[in-house]
DNA sequence: TAAAAAAGAGGTCATTTGACATCATTTTCA
DNA sequence: TGAAAATGATGTCAAATGACCTCTTTTTTA
């Protein structure tokens, strides 16, 4: 039988031995619902794939604002870009929303999957080109959009999110606050 | 004797015979200052590599107003990534703010490339992350830094560039106005 | 189950920001 | 070189936004 993962990484082409060595290398861990896989200036050591739940990664600003920079839901991977690849403190945290169900690789182990894997590197530059994109569309409606259009996005991009998140948690995604996302919400119920 | 091209990838490690095979396949091509690579809607069937000069990659929102998604000046790799993958028509566009000399790949060749030199893979990755990184930084300054930091934040990453562009369009990079940024300017002035 | 904490709705108000317009200066290019 | 275009500085004003506050409801947890 297959794992919920082992499932995941065959949908994505990659073949059944690929899918042993890189299941072999993998640990488990659960978060509870705030708990924290690390936090800022911890250094990010881990490759992380969601099986379930919920984590967000946010980074404080000085004067102690949070800022979510990416919820990762169940089949998403995630970790602290900077941090991994250079392996110095993180600027940015990451804590789970909801109890979650994690996949964990040291940096070692996932290299070595990725020089000896070729069927794991092509899937996970393509992950890399999907991250890509949605980052430059990230930049451009941070830039570009009113506060409507950006909570109109998120609800066209993340339908499933909506319902199972905070709104402060939107608000501070979408670079809002609480209060205009309020009179955001307020004005469409208004004209429906 | 090198091409200055041929010197920057020696510079980043590359092996002379890997230099030549890429040098091989590139074509050169001139654009005139406010002349476009191409525009919204055509589709980037180039890597590119600027030689001299700068260029700007923009996308015009549906009321007209242009927002500046990069620059890329002497030394940089630029495209629309979104079209160059999928080869679909691009929301962005691509033109000079000075005159400029690029050397262009045809995406096959490019392609080829990649899959034949095997450092040149690691070196498209390596800024691929640099790319990935900048963009982290950008969702997070958009997100949460006030016009003054974001200013701030421009002349520190980009002191070269300040002379070289006009004010409006760094407000434009910045997602500002340019009655802001001219406020923020003239804030910093009266202080120093 | 009861107390405590979090979420969120909404009011008020000061501030920031952008839209629009004008004018001087600089740059471009025919 | 001289006309035309672009640049950018600045004023005015209205609208958008956030900070701060209170109150109610929901959720959590001890």
């Amino acid at each position: 039988m297959l794992t919920e993962f082992e499932a995941y990484l065959q949908m994505h082409g990659l073949p059944g031995e690929a899918i042993h060595r890189i299941s072999g290398l993998a640990t488990r861990r659960t978060l509870r619902r705030n708990e924290f896989l690390f936090r800022t200036g911890e250094i990010c050591r881990h490759k992380v794939f969601v099986l379930k739940g919920l984590l967000r990664t946010y980074n404080t600003t000085p004067d102690g604002n949070e800022h979510i920079l990416q919820f990762s839901p169940e089949h998403s991977w995630t970790l602290d870009v900077e941090s991994y690849d250079r392996q110095v403190p993180s600027l940015a945290g990451i804590g789970a929303i909801e109890h979650s169900e994690l996949l964990l690789w040291h940096k070692p182990d996932f290299n070595t999957l990725l020089a000896e894997v070729p069927q794991l590197k092509i899937f996970a530059d393509q992950l890399i080109a999907r991250n890509v994109h949605q980052s430059r569309h990230r930049i451009l409606t941070a830039l570009s959009a009113t506060p409507e259009e950006k909570y109109e996005d998120f609800v066209r991009t993340f339908p499933g999110l909506l319902s199972r998140l905070p709104l402060r948690m939107i608000a501070s995604y979408l670079g809002i606050s609480l209060k205009t996302l309020n009179r955001v919400r307020h004005a469409q119920l208004q004209r429906s």
